[in-house]
DNA sequence: TTGTATGCGTTATCAT
DNA sequence: ATGATAACGCATACAA
């Protein structure tokens, strides 16, 4: 930086300010450094830079699971407004499994991120809010209490999924979902109420999150005595799992079963695949967790703001009627 | 990490290295250190002992495209090595558009990350070895001469989804794959050889590297006087685009069309795709990128080294016969 | 609009 | 095995 400052003929304070684009500078003093830069081969060192800075504007984004196309919609969408702000986004891939995942948040908090925003997050609300004691934290897919929060509302999402298989005459109607910690209740429970509204009985099969699972537990159970014939599965991965196992099974869809899964991904809008599942727009998602990421950055304090979306059905074929 | 010092009753410099885990320092000081860490909740500050290490250790990966599985098989083999070796991996994800691409390689650097590995990319050689000359570079998916790579026979590959097609007696074969930039032409190579082999004409189509426009160019193409029996693409995304198109078109595969996907990704595995692919052990170029970005940090200079993994193919059914 | 001085939290060198 | 101290490359308050 000082071998710029010497060739443009000024101070390293001004070069500092020149190329981090700060007003004050005049245009020849800053053309004059930026092309001296350019012909040092200058890099500008964004370590040396945070560190001296005192404070960080980088914002930590963690994302629960790299092959779930629903965590790259929203980074995505809040990655469209980071760039706008220019403040730089430190990934953090999670892994399945509870303590990879405060791993993972160590890495980004030692990182020295400004705040970080959970896209998908298995920890409780406990360790989140034990978190935002020390960072700002924006939890996206989960509304979290005392936290900035985005999501879908899922409960309503559950409960389009159920009427709309209800609708077509399905009276044994399975959900498909994880149990475990208790950490995404909403859409079973979207699921149970539309059921009891209609006087049945609500059918919880408990599966880990993933296509593996959800097959395994499906083939149970399309194989025991009341087999379903129409399964709401937590997210589009499950129900493609469900929709393998019933393929294994020699069972046609939607004739012998009705699918529905979540999250409208590619996948599902295939004409081989054809899955009605249920839209939660995943990037508008991460726009807004951007949003409150960013204003968190300059204004800590405050109430926590919570947004919630409305999801939305898309009817396709993996669903049949039933008389 | 001064009141850590303190509290425990020694130095700082011996409580930086115990909390690195260096060795020099007894059981018992290294006990009481981590405990007062611990209990003044303190947290090693990544950016500032990056600054005085005067050299980095962070790996820097740029991954092309976040929709496509292939880079996340690739993320996750690197990682597991990376893990192993505890070394921390700077995630850049790529945009489709060289100058983004640009942008995500200058933020690694200036991230200052000790070597940067990239899983794809639209940059050409020459730029290639231009970053080469400031940090340690190794490619994945790719050779470029003078550099570390890592990446599977395309050309094999090209040749076995080819003769694949051949062998199921089709006469009429097209490849759908980019052009641009001529940066991936080993398939297309392989294939064109195996159909000139055969005393055939090969067909090449250039079509961008997404479903969209393979999909724009299948039903250009399968609308044309002389319509193709069979389509090798040049990913599975493509492929799906292809099999799109062909539905549009009410064309059955494979009675009326045949395709060929590469990567096995997926949805290539489900029932009702079963797309015939080229597996190219994408998690296994990952782990072999990940060990030669680690050799690299320790000792740079040498001739650089290729590996050249061995594809196979995956037959499914999307691929019938034709007399 | 420009220059100067100070310190950010750590590592590494050297001494003990 | 442990301690003192000089960097690391930059941002920023303040003076000019």
């Amino acid at each position: 930086m000082q071998d710029v400052a010497t060739r443009a003929g000024v101070s390293r304070a001004l070069v500092s300010m020149a190329i981090r684009g700060m007003e004050g500078v005049s245009a020849e003093s800053k053309a004059l450094i930026l092309d001296a830069a350019a012909e040092l081969g200058y890099r500008h060192n964004a370590v040396a830079a945070q560190l001296a800075a005192r404070h960080s504007k980088s914002l930590g984004f963690f994302l629960l699971d790299i092959y779930n196309e629903v965590f790259a919609d929203i980074f995505t969408g809040l990655r469209t407004r980071a760039e706008a702000r220019d403040t730089r986004v430190v990934l953090s891939v999670g892994q399945p499994s509870p303590e990879a995942e405060r791993r993972h948040v160590d890495g980004l908090l030692t990182a020295q991120v400004g705040t970080v925003v959970f896209a998908g997050t298995m920890l409780p609300d406990e360790a989140l809010e034990f978190i935002a004691r020390t960072v700002p934290v924006v939890t996206v897919t989960r509304l979290v209490p005392g936290i900035d929060s985005v999501a879908c509302d899922d409960y309503l999402g559950g409960d389009l999924a159920t009427k709309h298989l209800l609708e077509a005459g399905h009276r044994s109607v399975a959900y498909f979902g994880p149990l475990a910690g208790g950490l995404y209740p909403d859409r079973r429970n979207g699921y149970r109420n539309a059921m009891e509204q209609a006087g049945l009985q609500p059918r919880v099969i408990d599966a880990e999150l993933n296509q593996l699972d959800a097959a395994r537990a499906a083939t149970e159970l399309l194989q025991s005595e009341h087999r379903p014939t129409a399964i709401f599965a937590h997210n589009d991965i499950m129900a493609i799992g469900v929709m393998e196992a019933a393929a294994e099974l020699g069972l046609d869809i939607p004739k012998d079963l009705s699918v529905i899964g979540y999250d409208d991904t590619r996948v599902s809008r295939l004409h081989r695949v054809g899955l009605t599942s249920v839209n939660q727009q995943a990037s508008r998602l991460g726009e807004i967790a951007g949003d409150l990421a960013l204003r968190r950055m300059n204004e800590q304090g405050g109430v926590a703001q919570h947004t919630l979306l409305t999801p939305h059905l898309v009817a396709r074929s993996t669903v049949g009627t039933v008389s």
